[in-house]
DNA sequence: CCGTATTTGGTACTTTCGTATGAGTGCAAA
DNA sequence: TTTGCACTCATACGAAAGTACCAAATACGG
């Protein structure tokens, strides 16, 4: 939540700036209109598929032939299946902690919990297995 | 070829061995002449077996939608194909090696060899790769 | 028999993986 | 608001995996 307020309050005060600026370039005409609401409009449209994403995750999973009832029972969590789903692909730890922005900790972390509930000793097991409970495609 | 001729040779011996000590015990007693031909029923079983699975490497490829030409196109040897069979089990090379007999730098010599001619970076992206040039199934 | 490809194996080194453990934060339900 | 779960991150260690280079025995077609 904290990031939350963070992001709002720049928001917020990029914003304002933006107005001042957007009075002062009117009046001299240095910067047209249309680009200012142009960096707005760009702005809040990031913000807004940023915010989204967080619950699109597990849209993703509406793909064919997925058991999401499965992914639950096994105690799955949607970061784990994410993390699972790009170990299916053949990512390393580290490729996959770029991809998803966060450090290789942890996706060490992560890659070690869908290993235990999944009952694998490697990753590549762990792709198998879940490729047999349905839960991931190909 | 020399394996199978140290082995015709070895089973020559020991089927002398019981032709002997079938013929003493049959006249003893003391062993049932039944035992001895389940024994040599067993051993050449297995010797049979054992001969078998030499020439019947390439016949598990005949499981189907295998690509058997792409896999020679690609380079892969009979031995190659065979370990990316079981890296694609989720098997360590250790485990690999203990299962075909050999040691695991062997393993890794294979493995390395295949990274190689499927243009993978890890042993995960190989079978991925393989799987999609339908040169392995599941 | 010869040359080539295959198979096996070794050493030495680097990288990647996996485990264990602890800890701070965010978030939602009780 | 407390409590529990999910997520993030770190450190340290050991186990696998992978690379590079080499060497030797064998298989196999010509």
């Amino acid at each position: 939540m904290k990031h939350t307020i963070l992001i709002f309050s720049a928001l917020s005060i990029g914003l304002l700036c933006l107005f001042r600026l957007s009075k002062y370039s009117y009046l001299s005409g240095s910067i047209a209109i249309e680009i200012i609401l142009v960096v707005v409009a760009v702005v809040f449209f990031t913000l807004g598929l940023f915010l989204k994403k967080k619950e699109a995750i597990w849209e993703n999973v509406r793909s064919p032939e997925v058991d999401k009832y499965k992914i639950q029972q096994l105690g799955l969590s949607k970061r784990e299946y994410q993390v699972l789903l790009e170990v299916s692909k053949g990512l390393s730890n580290k490729e996959i902690a770029d991809k998803l922005f966060v450090t290789e900790s942890t996706i060490k972390t992560h890659v070690s919990n869908v290993l235990l509930k999944l009952d694998a000793k490697r990753r590549i097991q762990a792709v198998r297995i879940a490729k047999k409970l349905q839960i991931i495609n190909t």
